[in-house]
DNA sequence: GTTGTATGGCTACAGTTGTAGTCACTAAAG
DNA sequence: CTTTAGTGACTACAACTGTAGCCATACAAC
């Protein structure tokens, strides 16, 4: 039961995240600005989501109507456990000791992170 | 400059993660316990591994010795980094919370993760 | 009514990945 | 010396990915 995304998939699923239901070509408008894809390939993307059941499809008129099955929080969830458990054994810390690299924390993340934390403990 | 490693290819640099150099047939020998795989499977992924120049070899008699060129730290780093700004904008917070889900972060974890950003704190 | 134009369906084709098989060579066991 | 077992090199082949092209159809514009 588990729906593998490829990286041009989640682009597209990216859109469709954003916004839905939507046609092919509202897809490629959205899709236009980042990425130079040809629309062909943007359909056959959608038809491969669809096929591996990430979206639904509606009929509107002579066309499709495209609309996620799983939302962005769940994949973003299970695409952060598989990180963790794959590459930290699942332990948090040491994952976020690597984001703090690089700078890759401002202030205002730690803020956040600390008010998280506080949450978590109280919910416990 | 970007090496890209497959996820049986990083079964395979787990073994040599954690001890190394080591011969095709002594990573055979650590992943049998795990995986199901044919000696010529291992052989292939890490010859796969030295072409994308993640692995050096050095010759021991009649046979290769495998080191790995990256560390599983860098690695560690570069994927958590790309999951992060792939899917959270590069934050980390929300990051955390999906871990926090499902009862992924334990209290020790969150006693080390609020460890941490006190260092983190007190480093800027 | 004929001609674009956009749409989904089917097809294509090279590169990557998962998972081996075959070959030639050589050190080791008899 | 001959057989065996292990090694790297090369080859195989299907599924998945990235990136489209071709085709028949059907509405939209003349």
């Amino acid at each position: 039961m588990k729906i593998r995304i490829s990286q041009s998939e989640l682009d597209v699923m990216d859109v469709l995240w954003a916004q839905s239901p939507l046609g092919a070509s509202e897809v490629a408008q959205n899709l236009a600005q980042s990425k130079d894809w040809n629309i062909r390939t943007i359909k056959t993307l959608l038809a491969r989501l669809v096929e591996k059941g990430a979206l639904s499809t509606q009929t509107e008129g002579r066309r499709y109507l495209y609309t996620p099955l799983i939302s962005k929080d769940s994949y973003a969830a299970g695409a952060t456990r598989r990180l963790s458990d794959r590459l930290f054994g699942g332990r948090a810390a040491p994952l976020v000791m690597h984001l703090a690299k690089d700078d890759g924390l401002s202030d205002a993340d730690i803020a956040e992170l600390e008010a998280l934390l506080a949450k978590l403990k109280k919910g416990s």
